[in-house]
DNA sequence: GGTGAAACGGACCGTGGTCCGGTTTCATTC
DNA sequence: GAATGAAACCGGACCACGGTCCGTTTCACC
């Protein structure tokens, strides 16, 4: 039997009960969103099919948003990796202007395509602090690498906000943008951006 | 007896106790917040306080965003005249570059100031379909003036996003920047998106 | 198998939102 | 200026759902 050392990452240790749940609630949620649409499933139908009480749910995710936020968390997370590690544009390897652009479209694409997943996770979701961090950070070393001068932090951030999904629905639906022209004027703010 | 004739903007015509009724409900949400906080009273209690009953809340607004969106709205209005007849820069008569700049720097200190009732106002609040096109209009208008080339509807609303509630929020609590750096950074924004 | 800590579950609560029978208001008519 | 009828409004009982609480059960370790 592997004695278990005390790592510097060694979480409060979660039992198996627990983890087993945690899973169960998130295949619940999977499916429950799959079929009724995100806006219309209930904790309680979610604690249901999970097989677990409704206490469980609140336990494990402190809220509604919590549990989206970990729904979302799994594609978000694919979204990282290839970033980080998958083939240029997106990930490393081509020209830091090209990146930013490839970034951007893959970005509007995934926060229309999760939006409603995306606005039930709320603050708790692409919001929270390693979601925004990891993103803002990657736009940042961007604008670093092609030379802009300026608030970087405050530069990167004002070429996310019109990427988020409440300003992007806004867009769709009342002024009847397609994404063409949003991913066309996108790459447009970026240039003007960053020619400074 | 004057004759009523039908108007243009001839309304369904407000019978006089729902008119009394809606003044009661703001004037009572607006003590009630002052009171307590957006986050805190309940519909019910603004009901109690204007001395009617739950459903003629919701028959009025709608649902509580739509009456934080109410209450909003005459902070609003005032704004909106300051910006169609105020005095320069903020109204007519200046430069548009200066009066960009002075548009910018009062929504966000008023974002801020109103941030609890605008986060409360949701989509039915300054995202509502009326305040948005103003908004969005005028910035519209400006970037025209500027000579702006380009998707100035899309480039109207990349300047508008980063001033949002959330961002501002998330700028101000998380990153910590504070205020003169996020209106100096705006500008810089402004500044690189006109010179193209 | 004993023990303490952690997780479980479902009854319970508060609040946003709906519904419908009763009431008020107002234009019209006399 | 009183009667009238119908549309609009009122109010509070009612419902659904997010979130909490606490007695009970399970787990991991000894």
């Amino acid at each position: 039997m592997p004695i278990r050392l005390p790592l510097v990452e060694d979480e409060p240790q979660e039992r198996r009960d627990a983890a087993r749940n945690r899973e169960a609630l998130l295949a619940a949620a999977q499916s429950l969103i799959a079929e009724c649409g995100v806006g219309s499933i209930t904790m309680e139908a979610v604690a249901a099919r999970a097989g677990v009480g409704k206490g469980t749910v609140f336990r494990r995710f402190e809220s509604r948003e919590g549990l989206m936020a970990a729904v979302l968390d799994r594609s978000e997370t694919a979204f990282q990796a290839a970033i980080l590690s998958g083939s240029p544009p997106l990930g490393p390897g081509a020209e830091p202007m090209d990146r930013l652009l490839a970034f951007g479209h893959a970005r509007i694409e995934l926060n229309l395509l999760h939006r409603a997943l995306i606005s039930a996770a709320g603050r708790a979701g692409s919001r929270s602090y390693a979601a925004v961090s990891f993103t803002a950070m990657h736009v940042r070393y961007l604008l670093g690498e092609l030379g802009v001068r300026g608030d970087i932090a405050f530069l990167a951030t004002a070429l996310l906000a019109p990427l988020e999904v409440p300003i992007l629905e806004q867009q769709v639906e009342i002024e009847s943008m397609h994404l063409p022209r949003i991913t066309q004027a996108w790459d447009d703010l970026v240039r003007r951006v960053v020619a400074g």
